[in-house]
DNA sequence: TTACCTGTTTTGGTCTGACCAAACCAGCGC
DNA sequence: GCGCTGGTTTGGTCAGACCAAAACAGGTAA
């Protein structure tokens, strides 16, 4: 995507400007913990005097910082620094995100690729899951069995259930993914009626899935996790249907 | 203009800076076609006069626009307008990945998620798959073939080659995925050595796998792409552990 | 005519200095 | 010690200026 015209830059080519400068140099002492956590950046002014750059520079380029996450910007406050993970990348695409979700379809892709990820996550924790790891599996199922009543704790036993899967490869990426997935389909599912009925129904699909992993049989777990994936979809597709009407 | 009982008001640390406003307007504008993909920005001076802001403030938002993707602000040039698609999204993100991938684990995991999901899409192509698709996939694979000795072609007919993957489920966010994987982990690959013997093996492995969705065996279409990928991440580590000593 | 060069105008990038209002802080009275 | 109050900091915004690069227009050479 970049054109091979600039030779590599890792330092301030002075072609460039001035605020992507300031940029970089604060990004380098973020990344090597000059800056630490939680610091608040150096006020404006005094910025200016050290770097010898305008305020109108300075504003810049704080600002970019902002919008990539790496400090946190509220209004009539100091910026302070935020160290950059999966989450704060998936909180940068927010806003992208956001406008496809708009469209329908763009909900569906979306969901398609969780499908897809979750049902590798069950084979694979199906082939090898250590015992902790099953044993955290029955806990939340237990615990989600025991919410069918109650739609707001079952809710929250359910998320849980899927997020261990996330967690059971031990990669960090795989829980912020989860987590991007919650923020970004939650507004959808939020809007779902909560029946007991169907928690159960879905308490038995958790259950299934479960006893595909403990089987060590990745072709039914997944096939459990589509079954029950699929069956949420279409209890959302109804949902966001009519109300797609009023808007 | 100056009513900061705005009624989005989601978040506690809601400010209601001009910046900000001048963006929805602009954000508001692309979304409902007003300014099309493509479009140039009017010019600050022109924005100033329409809008009764400052130029500071029409920067500001011209600046925000830019990072989140809504358009294409190379220095010196007019902000042009770009509709905002999942690629646009990855690019916001670069920056984070680009810091976590410094780790070298940071590369691991996210190759390690790549796997997962290049695993995925071959199951789901050996189970069902178009004819088209395989036709497309055996193009790609004579293309390989035919570029072994030839590792600069060789290496843009193996990317083919998984792209296809990619293209198969007919999500437009796996492409998408697909090039924002390629742009991430590409730094690390194109320091590889490449070798005519390594595109023979690295050719072989696409034949198995090829062969392994031909033939409608998911297991075997995994297996061997897993194999593929260990290879290659094998050959990787070993290039920039050496390359890593030198910092 | 077409292609190239050149001077002018436009426009983005940066700077300066200023003002306002919100946040911050220190001192005061209780 | 605690809350109030007024001065000080500091972020948000503005206006006007200058420079250099880009866009443009006009003229010249092929």
């Amino acid at each position: 995507m970049n054109e091979p015209s600039s030779q590599n830059a890792s330092q301030p080519r002075d072609g460039a400007r001035a605020a992507d400068n300031l940029f970089r140099a604060f990004e380098g002492m973020i990344r090597e913990g000059v800056l630490k956590e939680g610091d608040p950046l150096p006020p404006e002014r005094e910025i200016v005097q050290t770097y010898g750059v305008s305020r109108t520079v300075v504003r810049e380029a704080v600002l970019k910082l902002s919008n990539k996450g790496l400090v946190d910007a509220r209004p009539r406050f100091r910026p302070v620094v935020r160290k950059p993970d999966f989450d704060a990348a998936m909180d940068t695409v927010e806003n992208v995100v956001g406008r496809l979700l708009q469209d329908p379809g763009g909900v569906w892709n979306l969901f398609e690729t969780r499908i897809m990820i979750e049902a590798m996550l069950v084979r694979q924790a199906a082939t090898n899951c250590a015992p902790e790891d099953l044993e955290r599996l029955r806990l939340a199922l237990e615990a989600n069995g025991g919410a069918v009543e109650d739609s707001e704790a079952f809710y929250a036993t359910d998320k849980t259930f899927h997020s261990i899967l996330y967690d059971i490869p031990r990669n960090p990426l795989l829980p912020a993914i989860q987590r991007a997935y919650s923020n970004w389909l939650e507004p959808q599912w939020s809007r779902m009626p909560r029946l007991p009925e169907r928690n159960r129904r879905n308490h038995a699909a958790h259950t299934e899935i479960y006893d595909g992993i403990r089987s060590g049989d990745p072709d039914r777990a997944e096939k459990a996790l589509r079954r029950h994936l699929a069956q949420a979809w279409e209890q959302v597709e109804g949902t966001f249907e009519i109300s797609e009407v009023t808007q």
